[in-house]
RNA sequence: GCGCUCGUAGCUCAGUUGGAUAGAGCAACGGACUUCUAAUCCGUAGGUCGUAAGUUCGAAUCUUACCGGGCGCACCA
């Protein structure tokens, strides 16, 4: 990782000149005249040092530009009070063979998402869950941490026993509850004499399967009721003294770990609520040695975050009210529109598009990349028609061509690995190709710290960008030898880190298109 | 009404702990295929970063108020 590297080197070594600084970190400026990286570490020293930011990124420049650490690998310049570095051409070979150490993590990490009532199917929705979950999931795993993944199965409950219900009615000919479940599939399942419930989830299996999903636990509610799991947790929870009762019902006062009111445990019809079940879930994610949970809840369910949170901390200690511990990513909602129309996704009325309907029509590839493309904040409106008239025009492929590109090439070409490289010199355009593969460590890094998997997804189109331009101005086949043995190292390494891109974003890497 | 969240180019969206002149793609316009794949590349145009204050060397980013969209506010799951 070289940010990390560089940043480590110059602290230590500005301590060495007597300027003792806690940190360093460098960003990646705008402008790349600027150069590779840059800090503004001497803005903050203009009231100590009683100089401008200039004379002060100077002073710092001075203490380490001529440092032996630093020959012939970086070159430092000081303009408008910043400090910049620029990576010399033989550092860059350098860190290309360099294997990348990530840092240790001890939290051992249990994601869970999509975890979709099994009572009807996937929608659009649930894709982005799965999308995002999947995605980091990669990342985390790619960078060394410990991390398992679950989808949470709610085979328990009211809505099951209406689901049920329903089903039965459908068997019978009978006319659906009106608080049943109305959707066409309903008489899908009536028709099979499967358990419904399980084809159900059998079906949730296929449509993830496609996009490329598995999981590593599927867990079911109905063990936890089984075990005497929830109603234990509910002991505890009184022997602890968090409960009172009111009204017939018994109440955990979750105000006191931040919620804005108290919750009921227990109705006063005597059957546990769902909040109830779900602390007794989470907390039995800890039971498992999970140190560390991280939720992909649809934006829906937000408003339950300080509950289960609260209910977390109250079971398994204050530490899970820190995001650090018990993280939640809210995804927005997805609104599916179809030639400017809004398309209901309810599984109560049967006017909904699937997602395995949508998979079938835009492909796996196309699917996850629009999914990912953006942050879960952002509300994605989303048109089929659009999608599938412009799907030649999706970044997806623009991504996939510049792999099947570079495919081509070496189809053509082969490398000749040996000798010793007669010319390293990097011309502009493949310097910043070059650039770009070796500060993968770094972005994936980055994005794994912050749970954001869509900045994989930028990173690639990045690379993709780099990548043609390569490809248009830097010919290998007519090249001189030096030139060629040079470019096709470039080529190999970028196709390997493009790929490996890909495929934490569960994309295909095809080699022709 | 309360809470969460979003508001950046015509459209879809990036923008890293606050940094240098605000970034892509699509759409529009003009160029580049006798070449390792033109699903590509180059160029032009496009902006009161929702509005208004505040914080400071410096704000799209932080604070407050307002405007507008989405989603939640159950002894449902």
């Amino acid at each position: 990782m070289i940010k990390k590297t560089l940043e480590k080197k110059l602290q230590k070594i500005w301590a060495e000149c007597g300027f003792p600084f806690p940190t360093i970190s460098l960003e990646l400026p705008k402008n790349t005249l600027y150069g590779d990286y840059a800090t503004n570490i001497a803005f903050s020293l203009t009231k100590d040092w009683r100089m401008s930011p200039q004379h002060a990124a100077e002073k710092l420049c001075d203490a380490i530009s001529t440092h032996p650490e630093f020959a012939n690998s970086v070159v430092f310049n000081v303009q408008n009070g910043f400090i910049n570095l620029r990576l010399s051409d033989a550092f860059l070979w350098e860190q290309k063979n360099q294997a990348t150490a990530f840092p240790e993590t001890t939290d051992s990490t249990l994601l869970e998402y999509v975890s979709a009532n099994p009572t009807g199917p996937l929608h659009i929705g649930h894709g982005r869950w799965a999308v995002l979950g999947s995605t980091l999931f990669n990342l985390l795993s790619y960078v060394g941490m410990p991390v398992k993944s679950e989808f949470y199965i709610n085979d328990a409950g009211n809505q099951i026993v209406k689901f049920y219900n329903s089903v039965d009615a459908a068997r019978k000919k009978e006319p659906i509850p009106e608080d049943g479940y109305h959707g066409a599939y309903i008489h899908d399942l009536a028709a099979s004499a499967k358990d419904p419930l399980q084809a159900n989830l059998d079906h949730h299996k296929e449509t993830l399967f496609k996009l490329g999903i598995t999981f590593d636990i599927w867990f079911s509610e109905k063990t936890l009721h089984d075990s005497g799991e929830v109603v234990s947790t509910i002991e505890q929870l009184k022997k602890a003294g968090m409960t009172y009762e009111k009204e017939g019902a018994l109440w955990f006062s979750t105000v006191q770990f931040g919620d804005d009111k108290d919750r009921v445990l227990i109705k006063a019809d005597g059957a546990l609520t769902y909040f109830a079940v779900d602390i007794a879930y989470h907390q039995e994610k800890i039971k498992r040695g999970f140190s560390r949970l991280i939720n992909i809840w649809g934006a829906d369910h937000h408003g339950y975050v300080n509950r289960v949170r609260a209910g977390v901390a109250a079971l398994c200690g204050k530490h899970f009210l820190s995001e650090a511990h018990f993280h939640f990513i809210i995804g927005q909602l997805v609104s599916l529109m179809r030639g400017g129309e809004p398309v209901r996704m309810s599984k109560r009325t049967g006017d909904m598009i699937t997602l395995d309907e949508v998979i079938d029509e835009i492909g796996s590839d196309a699917t996850r990349f629009f999914l990912v493309n953006k942050g879960p904040d952002t509300h994605i409106e989303f048109d089929l028609e659009l999608a599938k008239t412009k799907s030649a025009e999706n970044p997806v492929y623009y991504i996939q061509y510049a792999h099947a590109r570079l495919s081509g090439i070496l189809k053509k070409i082969t490398q000749k690995t040996d000798a010793p490289l007669a010319n390293w010199e990097l011309n502009p355009t493949e310097r910043q190709l070059l650039l770009h593969c070796v500060q993968m460590p770094d972005v994936l890094w980055e994005a794994a710290q912050h749970l954001v998997p869509h900045r994989v997804a930028h990173y690639a189109f990045q690379m993709a960008r780099y990548i043609h331009l390569f490809y248009e101005t830097c010919p290998i086949a007519q090249a001189d030898p030096k030139d060629q043995e040079k470019r096709l190292l470039i080529l190999v390494t970028a196709q390997k880190t493009l790929a490996e891109a890909l495929t934490i974003l569960g994309i295909s890497a095809p080699t022709e298109m």
